[in-house]
Order: C-alpha cells, then sequence, then structure tokens
DNA sequence: CTGAAAGCGCTTACAG
DNA sequence: CTGAAAGCGCTTACAG
C-alpha cells in the first residue's frame, strides 16, 4: 500500500460513501458497530492516515496549540514545557514551539505565525522586552484563546497562570533573616518584566517588617541571564562593600556571579550566602548548602494548558481567570528522594517557615 | 476587521481576482508591481492572515517538520530543540514537538501523528527502548524525509546526525590515564542503545591501549538517568572496591551518583574523580575540578535541521548520509568566555592531548 | 443508520 | 500579466 490512501479509497473498497468511512473511524454514533468494525479493519490494512490538515480545513479545530518562550535550553522552561507537551499528548493535541529568545519582534512574529496555523490556542510566555501589542490585538479579533504562563502582559483581558512571585521572594529573605543575616542584597531582573517587578517587591517587603534598612547599593537590577550575575557582581565587587548573603533573581544569575566570584573573590565563595530563585538541579550534588526557592515549573505548564483546553473546547462558558502558584524553599540539606515516576531527584520543601504567611 | 478575512475579500475590495491576489501574497512574478503593492497594502489594513491550513491542503507542503526527543529537560536535548526551533524559523518552518519519554510505543504513536499532520520532515532521537519499526516502515512508505540525531535506528536507510561517541569516550578515559588514573569505572548506558555502545566501546579501547586490565565489576550498564548513577554507586559501594575514577554515559548519571555518594560515602567525594559525558552547565560554577565530555548539542540539532530541509526541499538530489561530529573535553579548569550571542559562558576545551586520534 | 451536496480557503495547471 | 476551472481530503448540515 503506497501510504497516499485517502477516504474515498476505503469507501470504494468496501462499497459506501466516504462520509460513513468519515464517520466510523472518528466512532461516530450513525454507524453500525459492525460498519464501524469493518471500516477501521480496511483501513488498518490499506496504512491510512487520516489527514489533519483536510480535516482541520472543514473541521475548523486543528487540535493543535501554539507555545511561545523565551528560552528553552533553562531547566524552568524545559520542565513546563515538557509538561505541556505531555497533557497535550494526554488530551489529544500537538504543540508547535516556537522561541523569542527574549526578542519582541521575534515574538509577534511567531504569533502572527502561529495564528496563521490556525492554532486552536495560544501559551506564551513573553519576552524580557518591551511588547509588541498589535500580535495581540490579532489574537483578539481572531478570538483565539491564550493563556501566558510564568510571565504575563497585564490587563489585555487573557487568562494566566503565574508563580506567586512577590511571596517567594519574601520567603527566601525572611529564612535568611532567620539563619541571621542581616545584610542582604539583591540581584534583581528587569523592572519591565512583572515576576523582576514582584520578586523586587517581596525582597523590599521581607527587609521592611524586618526592620532591616534597605541599601539601593545592595539592589542590582538588571536582567535574569549570566551576563547579569556577572556583571552584578563586579559591580559590587568595585564598591567594596558586599553584603552577607544575596537572592538572585534567576539560577542563571547565581551562574553568573559564582563564575564572577571565582574570579574576583574566590575566598568569598564559602562565605557568601546564595539564595536562588529558581533551580538549576544542582541541590542533589551540591555539597556546600544550596538554598533556592523552587518554581513548580511542571505544575504551571499542566495547568496552563488545562486552563487553555477549557477556553478551547468551551469557549461560551469560559470566563478568564489568573491562577497562582505558590513556590517552596529547598535547600540541598534537605531529604532528596528519589521520585520513580519522573526518574528524578525531588527535595521536601524547608519547614513550615518557608510558608509564614504576610507578605501580601 | 473580524480577523476572518479571506482572499476573496481581499479580492472583491480590488476588484481582481483571488488567484491574483494569492499570486501577489506569495511574491510570484507573474503579477505586477503595482497591483502587489496593492494587494500588500490592502491585506495589511484587512488584517488578513494567510490560513495555512487551506494552503497545505493544496500546495501539499506544511512548512512544518516534526521533532520527536525521549526528553526536554535534559541540557543535552533542550539545547538540541532550541538551535532547530531557531534554524526552522529562520528557514521559514515551524516545529512540532513530541516527547516520547524514552518509551517506544509513545514514539510510535507519535511518529503516526505527525505523519497525519503532514509534517515535511521529521526529526528524531530514539528513545532507549527496544523501537517499533512499524512506524518506521509508514515513514517510508509515505516518503517522509526523516533524520535521525543523536540516537538512531541503524539499517533503516535514513540519514542520521550523530555524536562521535567512542572517540569522546576514548577521549575522556585517556585523558584520566595521563593524570594518572589506572583504577578507571564507567558507569554506562543501556546497550540496546547505539551511544551506550559506542561509549562503552570508546572506554574500553582506551584502557586496552594504555595496557590497562578490564576490570568487569566496573563496568555498570543500566541506563542514561539518575536513578541509574545512583543504583550503580550503591552497587560498588557494597562490593568495597571502588575505582579510583569513573567515566559516566551521561550528566543524569552523574547527579545519581553524587547523591549516592553524599549519603554512603561522603568521605569520596573529593577523591573519586569524575568525568561526565554531557554537560549540565556545571562547570563553571564548581570550585572542585570536575571533567566533561562536550557534545555540540546546537551544532547537531542545526546540521540535522539542515540535513531534513535538504531532503525536503530536493528530494530528487539528496542522498541519506550520516554526519558525525566531534566532543570536546573541557573542565572547570579551563578558561570560561562570555559568548555574548548566545548570552552564556563557554569553556575553551583543553589541550590538544583530548583530540588524541587512534580510537577509531 | 446511510447518503448526496456543499463547502472549508487556498494553489495548481492551463488558457487567454 | 490576468482569469476561470478544478481540486486538495476532509466534515458539516440536511434529507431520507
Amino acid at each position: 500500500m503506497s501510504g497516499r490512501v485517502r477516504l474515498v479509497d476505503i469507501a470504494e473498497r468496501l462499497h459506501i460513501t466516504k462520509v460513513s468511512v468519515s464517520k466510523a473511524l472518528r466512532n461516530h454514533p450513525d454507524i453500525s458497530r459492525e460498519t464501524r468494525e469493518l471500516v477501521k479493519k480496511a483501513a488498518a490494512e490499506m496504512g491510512y492516515s487520516p489527514n489533519m490538515v483536510a480535516r482541520s480545513l472543514s473541521s475548523h479545530r486543528s487540535n493543535t496549540v501554539g507555545v511561545v518562550v523565551p528560552k528553552i535550553s533553562h531547566t524552568f522552561f524545559a520542565s513546563a514545557i515538557e509538561a505541556i507537551q505531555q497533557e497535550a499528548t494526554h488530551r489529544g493535541y500537538g504543540i508547535v514551539l516556537a522561541v523569542s529568545n527574549e526578542n519582541a519582534a521575534l515574538e509577534r512574529q511567531h504569533i502572527d505565525r502561529l495564528l496563521s496555523m490556525r492554532v486552536d490556542g495560544l501559551l506564551v510566555s513573553v519576552s524580557m522586552q518591551a511588547p509588541d501589542l498589535s500580535a495581540y490585538e490579532r489574537v483578539r479579533t481572531m478570538r483565539v484563546p491564550l493563556v501566558f504562563f510564568d510571565r504575563r502582559l497585564e490587563n489585555l483581558g487573557f487568562s494566566s497562570v503565574t508563580i506567586d512571585d512577590r511571596q517567594g521572594a519574601y520567603d527566601a529573605v525572611k529564612h535568611l533573616v532567620g539563619l541571621g543575616y542581616t545584610r542582604i542584597g539583591h540581584f534583581a531582573g528587569s523592572s519591565h518584566v512583572e515576576i523582576g517587578r514582584r520578586r523586587t517587591e517581596g525582597y523590599r517587603a521581607a527587609l521592611e517588617e524586618s526592620g532591616i534598612p534597605f541599601n539601593p547599593d545592595w539592589l542590582i537590577e538588571g536582567g535574569f541571564d549570566e551576563a547579569h550575575g556577572y556583571a552584578a557582581f563586579q559591580r559590587l565587587h568595585e564598591t567594596g562593600n558586599i553584603p552577607d548573603a544575596i537572592l538572585t533573581v534567576s539560577f542563571p544569575v547565581y551562574l553568573g556571579l559564582r563564575a564572577a566570584m571565582l574570579k574576583h573573590a574566590p575566598r568569598l565563595v564559602d562565605r557568601l550566602r546564595i539564595v536562588t530563585f529558581g533551580e538549576g538541579g544542582l541541590n542533589e550534588i551540591s555539597t556546600y548548602p544550596h538554598i533556592c526557592v523552587r518554581q513548580p515549573a511542571r505544575d504551571l505548564g499542566q495547568q496552563a494548558l488545562q486552563l487553555l483546553l477549557e477556553a478551547v473546547e468551551r469557549p461560551d462558558q469560559f470566563e478568564p481567570r489568573d491562577v497562582q502558584l505558590r513556590t517552596d524553599l529547598i535547600s540541598s540539606e534537605d531529604t532528596f528522594v528519589l521520585n520513580e515516576e519522573a526518574g528524578e531527584w525531588r527535595a521536601m520543601p524547608l519547614d513550615a517557615a518557608a510558608h509564614t504567611p504576610g507578605a501580601r
């Protein structure tokens, strides 16, 4: 069989109409069990592969969702995408993946392309740059459901699944205070991005609530990548006044910080206490206690997809909403347990102090 | 404008035929520059978004490629996928991503689905399990180009872009020998997978060539994930005869090894020398010298896509072929330099010894 | 439960 | 350079 088998080919062989074949294959109740099985048998024998393109064109549904992320090679996004893909498969959808590389123009271009491909919905985590809103207007006029995940744009009327960044940063700083630290800095993200602003807010709220004066020299804004961490540490080092602990806005920022520290002030390696927002899979292997704010990346991806499919499959009953997930505080001193299912090591969260309320 | 603008809508407004509009939009030489610009202007004003689904159906080209990987949340695959996506965008293609989760049945299912979606080509890195060949037969009968990357199936007649695994492992072990080690173990992958076999071959060849007797107790096969590394170390620890250096078949295996070591034999942490096949982004931040075989993940992804598109776009002139890429040996003692373009830190490779020929 | 008609929004020849 | 026809492979109503 040549692989280019169509509905009609099956129909002709069985002396029935292609509509019946179409229905039988989709388990439509119109068709008797008998014919349905006959059809399926013939389809299998002939090596029939339904042409989803044709199906999409006539049914106006592609069973496909578009996913736009700033990066893939970053633990957080890799995990989120993996969860999205798995949940999509489970629900019978495919995903078309696009990477904006933190570039707003590319983000717009990707969204336009996905719209052209007639995806049933869009999952996007916005780039760091100031957004190009035109793409989002197209999304709205074309009435394509969209859900932001992790990094969102506010006031556009789309749903979002995000992390409680303020609380996460607050918990982290409070934890440091609990360990006796008072000289605490923050290598912050870009204030153009909501998650950056929220984490900074949490940092400042925790300081204030602990009666620790805010030192503007110790709040260094910049971005989420290694280059920022490196530059920020250099700047700090030049001032000669280095705090005893630092909260980094992301794991890559920590990598940059660490590289700069190894180069310019290696003796600080065992003395400067670092807490990272986000994991890098380091906790399991670190001997020096490393603390981090764990983001539920998989949950976030899964919930974002579920929310999106709700909008796709029941557009009338759908009300846009914002879902916020909590973070955990974990450290390499925790007990790690093997999660058989995921084939990964998972840490039990630190004590209840991590969930001290109050930052809201 | 309501977003559901079609070719005919533009045609009517301009009092020309939809064919002309179609051609004008695709810069077909048939159309005069004047009309072309008129059409484009109108299209922009009306917010026209070409329906790629319809275009695919009539042109038999989707400008889409399917990518199947065993995992995403693994530095190597995350980087490879990112490179594939970027190169695809550059070439005007979109990618549909699917994760097999190391499961052959899911892999088959994904390939079938992608075939149904009429992707123009397939990029696949096979799962660890024994393959279900039926999907690959469909691929062949449907004449859809396929390129394996990193993990391939041999003798199926498809192209592949892989890494010289044998040489990589050989170089690593030779390097250890050069450092004075003779008691060298290997936590190996699954022998069902070619990359596992090749790495083991390289390990054994290097030992043999160095006149070091092979100790079967120190070659522990299993897989590529953390659980294997953990179990392998436990097994080794029970025998009481632990080598002085170990080559792990993957970075996750190292993570598992390290976790087991921290638990059962923490005093070995600074004494057991580890070389990992593959990176985990650790080198920049490690104080204890960590050595690894660096796989050119981005290159591999990019070249695989290029090879695939060659087959897609010039099917007549295309001859399937196997491309093999070389690895580097790098360590945390190397000089790290910031790669401005990628926003990442890159290490300069170790000395030329890393490229000692002879393992072939 | 089965069938005939119309259409989804494009592109591909082919004729002028 | 422009246009009319046919078709890509399905599904969706609607009629029996």
